[in-house]
This record gives C-alpha cells, sequence and structure tokens, in this order.
DNA sequence: CGCCAACATGTGAGCGCTAACATTCAGCAG
DNA sequence: CTGCTGAATGTTAGCGCTCACATGTTGGCG
C-alpha cells in the first residue's frame, strides 16, 4: 500500500549522509552541519544551496552519531503504571505534551507491580535510550521508596504520591481536594461523611483519607465509617451496598470517580435517593461525571498543569538546579447534582 | 533526593566504554562485544571475566553507537490521534506492550490534527527516532489517505479504519460489532433502531452507521431514525432528549459508550424508563459500562488482540513479506440491563 | 598597496560500537 | 616434531556526526 517511491531516501543504496549534502553543495561536511545547527556563520547564499542539496537528496540527519559525539538524547523518560486509570493516564499524556513542546521526547515505560526487580527493568530500558533524566509516575508507597534507591544516573523527578515541599517532585494537594470535598458536604448541613478509600497502598488513597479526617477534626466532630475501597467501580458498589444499609450516613466522599459510579449503581439498585437521602462526591472528575445520574459533585484535578510543572522541574534539574521544588497544584471542587442539604428528621 | 550514588556510573567521570571492560577483564573489546551479543565462540572461563568486570564498572552499552553501526533500531513508531477517547488509548496502550513483549520499544507521537502537516511532523518525529515501522492509529478518513501520499521509507501498518482484505493493516470489524448490536435489539422484537452516529468522518463512524443499516436491510424493515454524535456525552444527551420526544422509538444504537452515557442521562431527566420504554445499546465495552444505571448493554472490542496483532504483522512486514494481511477480529456483545423486549401497546 | 581584522569555510580526530578479517593457540594426525 | 585444523581472541576500519582548530577570503584603513 504504502510504495518506496522515488522521492525522499530512494529504494535502494543507504540514505544520504552529511558527506553527500555536502558534496552535492560543493561544500564540506562541516558546513552542512552548520546549516543544520543555525550557525550564524554561513552566507546566506551558501545555506541556500546547502538547503537545496539536502532537499533534494531527502537528506535526514542521524541521530545516533549525532547523539553518540554529543552526548544529549533530548530525551526523558517516564515510569508509569496503571495507565489504565483516569489519573496515570492523563498524567502521562499531559507529561508526553509538555515534554514534545519543550523539545524533548518521552519515553514511557509502563510498569505492572511494584518489585524492585521491575522497576529496575524499567529503569534500565530507560538508560538504554540514552534519557537524560526521569519522571517517575508511580504513586504505590513502596514504588516509591525502591524508586529511591534505585540510584539512577540522571535526575528523577516524581510526580505522584508527593508531599509538601518534596523536592524534585511536582504534585497535587490530595489532602486539600479531599478536605474540600468533605468541607462542602459538611457546609451543606451533614454532621459528617463516610468515606471510600482507594486502596492504601497507594500514598493518594492515603492522602486522601487524611483530609477528609482533617476536614472533620478542624470542626471538632467525628468521620463517618471508613469503608475500603481499590479504585474499581466493583469496590464502589460492594462498598454501596454497605452505605445502603446504614440509615445513619446521609453524605458519602468517595476517593476516586470509578468507585462512586459503582457506588451510585448500588445505592439505586437498593431505592436510596441521590442526592435526597444521601450526597455523594467523587475525585477525579472524568469526563463522564457530568452525565452520571445524578451529576457527580466531583474533585477536577489540573493534570495539564501537573505535566507542564513536572516537565519544567525536569528542565530545571537538567540545567544542573540540585533541589528545586514547587508547590503543590490545588484542586477544586465540581459541584453538580449529587450533594445537596440532608433531609429534616 | 535521589543522590548519585558511588555506585555505576559514578558521580565524575564519563561513562565506562567497551574499551575500559576490556582493559579490565584483561581482553580486547571485540572479545567484550562477543560476550554481550552471546556469541558461542568465548570460552565460559573468559566470559565469567568479562561478566565480572561489567558488573564491577557498571557498564552499560551505548546504544547509539551500536544503532550507528547495525542500523537496526529495535524501535517501532505509533502515530496516534485522540488518546483522551478510550478506544485510541486501549489501543496505544495494547501496541505499546506488545511490542515490547516482541523486544521492541515503541515510540507514540500523538497528533491534534489530520493535516498533511501535522502528520509529516509526527512522522519526521518518528524517523529522527530512526523507527524500523510506523504503526498509524488516527481514523480520520482523510488522514488515512494522506497517510498513504506520505510515501515513509520504513513500512506503516494502519489498525484504525480498517477494511476486510486490506493489506498492511489489522482491525476490528466495526460493522459486524454494529450488526450484532442491531440484530439483538431487533431479535428482541423491536420494529426497528434508531442511530446515534459518531462524527462521519471517522472511518469507523461510518462502518458502525453501515453495519446498523446493514442489519435492518437484511430483515427488509426501514431503519429508525439517525442522529448526528461527535463521540463525546454532551451530544449523546442532545440526540437523547430529541430520542426522548419521538415515541416512535423503542431502541438506540448508540455509537459510543459515551454517548450512550450522555443519552442515558437524557432519558432519565426526561422521565423515559430505560429499558422498559426505550433500550439503548453502546459500544466499546468501556469499564464503567457494567455500573451505569441500568447496567449497559455493549459491544466489546478486544484491542489487547488487536496490539498483539498489529505487532505480528509489523514483524512479518519487518522480515521482508511485502503485502501481508489479515482477518479482521469481530467484536462481541456484552447483554446487560438496558435492553429488552419493547413494551406492549 | 599591503596588512590585519572579521567572517566564512575546510580539515582531522574521535565519540563507542560492530563487521570483517588477521592472528594466536591448542590439539592431533602424519 | 612438523603441519594443519578449528576454536578463541585480537586488530583495523569505518558508521555519520560534532568539536576544536586550521585555513582561506573579504574589505577597510594606514
Amino acid at each position: 500500500m504504502v510504495t518506496a517511491g522515488t522521492g525522499p531516501s530512494g529504494a535502494h543504496g543507504r540514505a544520504p549522509s552529511m558527506a553527500d549534502v555536502a558534496a552535492a553543495a560543493g561544500v564540506s561536511h562541516q558546513t552542512v552541519s552548520r546549516v543544520l545547527n543555525g550557525s550564524e556563520l554561513v552566507r546566506p547564499q551558501t545555506r541556500t544551496r546547502v538547503l537545496a542539496a539536502i532537499a533534494e537528496l531527502g537528506y535526514r540527519r542521524n541521530n545516533a552519531a549525532r547523539l553518540l559525539v554529543t552526548n544529549r538524547s533530548h530525551r526523558i523518560g517516564m515510569i508509569s503504571a496503571h495507565l489504565v486509570l483516569h489519573g496515570p493516564s492523563m498524567i502521562a499524556v499531559s507529561v508526553q505534551d509538555a515534554g514534545h513542546k519543550a523539545g524533548y521526547d518521552v519515553s514511557l515505560v509502563a510498569v505492572e507491580d511494584f518489585s524492585v526487580q521491575s522497576l529496575r527493568n524499567a529503569l534500565d530500558r530507560l538508560l538504554d535510550e540514552a534519557v537524560e533524566a526521569i519522571v517517575v509516575a508511580v504513586a504505590h508507597r513502596e514504588a516509591l521508596e525502591q524508586v529511591e534507591s534505585l540510584d539512577a544516573p540522571v535526575p528523577m523527578i516524581v510526580v505522584q504520591g508527593v508531599s509538601e515541599g518534596q523536592r524534585m517532585a511536582v504534585g497535587i494537594d490530595q489532602e486539600a481536594g479531599a478536605r474540600v470535598a468533605v468541607e462542602h458536604l459538611l457546609d451543606l448541613g451533614h454532621r459528617h461523611v463516610a468515606h471510600v478509600t482507594g486502596p492504601l497502598e497507594w500514598v493518594e488513597a492515603g492522602q486522601r483519607r487524611t483530609g477528609w479526617q482533617r476536614a472533620h477534626e478542624d470542626r471538632h466532630v467525628l468521620p463517618g465509617p471508613e469503608l475500603a475501597g481499590d479504585w474499581s467501580p466493583e469496590s464502589g458498589y460492594q462498598a454501596g451496598l454497605r452505605i445502603a444499609e446504614d440509615p445513619d450516613v446521609t453524605a458519602v466522599f468517595v476517593a476516586n470517580d470509578a468507585m462512586a459510579m459503582g457506588l451510585i449503581y448500588a445505592l439505586h439498585e437498593k431505592g436510596r435517593d441521590i442526592p435526597g437521602e444521601i450526597s455523594v462526591v467523587g475525585f477525579d472528575n472524568v469526563p463522564e461525571a457530568r452525565y452520571l445520574w445524578p451529576a457527580l459533585t466531583t474533585v477536577d484535578q489540573e493534570f495539564s498543569v501537573l505535566g507542564r510543572r513536572a516537565v519544567e522541574l525536569t528542565l530545571r534539574a537538567l540545567d544542573g538546579e540540585t533541589d528545586p521544588s514547587t508547590q503543590l497544584i490545588r484542586p477544586a471542587l465540581a459541584v453538580r447534582d449529587s450533594t445537596s442539604a440532608p433531609a429534616e428528621r
């Protein structure tokens, strides 16, 4: 279907090299190099000739050769896990994007588990690609600890499971996000708020849980029941079945939207009204959240900002800054129809 | 946080080269190369010595140098669009995965629009990375046409918007998927089925629409109304508002789950019962589909299979096979609670 | 009319590796 | 003990580029 044409890099023979271009333009290979690198020290006329030769031959610079001598790959690596989940995939996309805009290619490698083994492999693979820095997007507590022990020869920037003031890291303030969610519910008049957690091995799940607790503490009230989830809709569904039984619960803060979805399903199934009987707040603001029934109130994280900041930080680290740090990004609440004041009793 | 240790590739000096390893092991660099490449022609004892030296120095082969001489990058490229959508992102992940398993790195570049310009850029970027082949996952009709005119010096494999018998392509049979959805509805006793299309510039949207039409034709009945959507929940919502008004519609086939979600929301809003009054079938089987209210009947595509096949095909192309082709993958219907027989009237 | 900036271009070496060929070394037949 | 084989190892020449430096070429001015 796609045939090699007569054009650039024609069917046979090897690809043209700088020397070929030089010969065609009647200059030295160094002049070609200068043109390619935008040097000022080339007469416009010469430049034109070289450019013409390049176009005619369909010349393309060999980056391997270039990398070999410059030792700069213009590539940053990224280690990521759970790319099927909303947050991680958004982060991956945004880092990739921001990287490209800054003139870097981004190599993404997904890890399936968090053994040292597996992380080591990912790291090796990236180092083999000569990445100049590595963005680490894993949120397992253990994994994060092991990453530090990996002792990579390039800077590593952490973008998940980050806490305030941490160096070489950017992140979204999970605790603040959870607080704003819970406070919203408390402000509406709920006496306390139940919580469906994420898997607590995830730093973020812990942070959201802490935010939920603190919001209650601040008002000197006891938090509602805590149910364990694992991010999956199914676990939210299970939690929902239990919450539906508990007449004391009027509001739930669910640690992500997927679980909120399962939970809402369970409440529907049990005939409980949302938000009439029970208010629900999620976390993530997935695109579908607006179209759940009822439309889900949830915490919105600006992943695109995260990606940009991560790349900024990476560049600073590459620039020799030893311990650059940055402020956490504060998420905002998107209030929709799944929350209201509790019914009078 | 992550400090350069005293270990491999210590703080100063350049990374050790093959020559360093050779010196440390008391052999020539070529012997080191042989060990690294698993040659038989090395005495076990020598091999051990070399391996020890490698470990001690923390040596890591320089792939740029290797690529420079071998001209084999072990990397395949992928051009993808709309990575926020379920299908495309699943495809990207599965190709990446399958590629890794076959010993290839996969470079993903996302295009934002379908101008020749933009595709050209993506292609250039990949060629700069010396990819050996390119997997193209764009579904815009025009884009697909332009891709063919790009005339790349490496094989290109298409994985979206593919039709039966197409060479250098693998795909999921969209038309068959649509048919099975519509036939399910017709089998339940619905007289005809309405359809919310995807954006018809997408080949897949057209194919699903065709499947919907053909399923009706086969039974010699006229299809229900056709409404235009754009994959977004919002467009599904708009379509839903209109369908809610039309007493003649008892079943809808929606071209993807996200739109189905919006549509269901609209039906809820208008007080129409699902599936009592209106049955709904989606397409994609997103993880949330099971937890919509009601749980959504939808068409399931095996993206992981697609990724594997794409990589297989790529390898065959790399192997010199000129026009490898493959069968389309047939999707299956996941029947849940959003469909039932129409009410008696 | 010559000399020296300043600009424009060319030359040579070498990045770290593999491929092709050359050399060494053991072991054994003659 | 020589010669020869084949296994094990070494040597050399680039791959295509950039860097550091050498050389050429203009033009302005004494």
